[in-house]
DNA sequence: TAGTGGTCTAGACCACGTT
DNA sequence: ACGTGGTCTAGACCACTAG
């Protein structure tokens, strides 16, 4: 009934969020999957000797960080990229006009394996020379090609992965990662900037040479802020552009 | 003890919830001004015959919008742009490299008065041909011109504003529009994309012709998700870029 | 009908800032 | 010492889903 007497000490750590620690740490270890319910407020309390009310307040939070999923009259659900529902969570890309909703689709163009170099290196946490996969894709709304990107995987994290698992995969890239390698992407941080077209990407997106493309830097992490992938993008915004909410 | 007890019918509204809605409106109304404290959680408990964890639930989540600051063992108050620390909630941009500290500055290169267009009238939810105040301006890190702002506000909600007022304000523009005209900016939608430059954005920016800027339109709205102001910004990404977090 | 999350209450006690 | 917000508890009742 209280862990927080153990804790008078200067830095104080609220019940709640000792918690919500341990529930991460379950999530992290595989206890409860993406998709299925953990267990009820009630057992959860039970499990960890304090109120409903602490259990509840820890799992708000994680909610609020859309790690969990909350349904009245069901339970507290493991969130997951395979529901649509999460299909635009990571990608803030869309039509300019109307509200038409474009079929989108993803294409790998290109597979290969390499080594990290010294900006890769630090944006993954890994040493220098750690083995890679990279993959070059493009994001094609209505069958036209408008995002390409370059993707970099700690090779260490992903064993077995190849082009045909991808290709064949009928997800996100992401619901990819968690089906498959039960690594879920929790959150991401990404630097926009304005580049010019280099050859790559005037022939995958059939734009002129030297158009402006919208150019997204992104490191995604899962648990622990741990990151996973990193990721270049470039995005022809003739007809698209990136939207972003500030609050 | 239950204004829930008039809304058993289909749509359900909980108490916290139109508390939220009481004292959004009290902010609305200026009962109480940026900066300054609301009343206590007990006192605002009994001045709506409530409980303190009712008052307490509304208070978070206005708190989590940014529209009102927790401070424990003094109060709560209304949040203000006036305080440095809300600067960047507003300029997701920032220098690229290192983690110096630039000074950052804006300069007022244009004034002027019109009428709104198809598309401004949209943005803004005014009729076309409505009485506008034109604003060009730059913002400057450590004294060169990194972005362009050409900024679009409805005539009627700021009487008497001109050039000097502006160029005279010391803090940002949402600031002068709080403590001049009681208009506190509450969120806003920003659409990025990548455009070549003009030659207002070459003259102001010192960029080549046709270079890659990265365009910003912005729609800035105060309670109520009334819009206020519209925004198109060009900025220079050579050393500077876009932060974004997703979550 | 039973079980889950969602709301609301009342009260105790803690942490923080000010007096 | 006092008042503020912050945490935690225990219990009642409501809303939603499912068998």
């Amino acid at each position: 009934m209280s862990i927080s007497k153990l804790n008078n000490a200067p830095s104080f750590t609220p019940l709640y969020g000792q918690i919500k620690i341990l529930i991460t740490q379950s999530l992290a270890l595989g206890e409860w999957r993406p998709g299925q319910p953990i267990p009820s407020e009630m057992d959860l309390a039970s499990r960890f000797n304090v109120s409903q009310g602490t259990v509840r307040k820890a799992i708000d939070e994680l909610a609020g960080e859309n790690i969990l999923v909350r349904r009245q009259g069901k339970g507290t659900f493991v969130a997951t990229h395979t529901a649509e529902r999460s299909r635009y969570r990571f990608l803030r890309i869309s039509g300019i006009k109307g509200k038409k909703e474009y079929p989108i689709n993803d294409v790998l163009l290109h597979y290969k394996r390499g080594k990290a170099d010294k900006e890769i290196a630090e944006r993954l946490k890994l040493k220098r020379g750690a083995a890679l996969i990279m993959l070059l894709r493009a994001t094609t709304f209505s069958n036209k090609p408008i995002i390409l990107h370059s993707i970099y995987l700690p090779a260490a994290l992903f064993r077995g992965l190849n082009g045909a698992m991808i290709s064949s995969y009928p997800g996100t890239l992401y619901s990819l990662y968690e089906t498959r390698y039960g690594i879920r992407i929790t959150h991401a941080e990404e630097r926009l900037r304005a580049v010019a077209a280099d050859k790559t990407a005037t022939d995958a997106l059939g734009v002129k040479p030297n158009a402006p493309l919208l150019g997204i830097e992104r490191v995604a992490y899962t648990y622990g802020d741990k990151p996973v992938e990193w990721r270049r993008s470039r995005c022809n915004t003739d007809q698209h552009c990136y939207f972003n909410k500030l609050g």
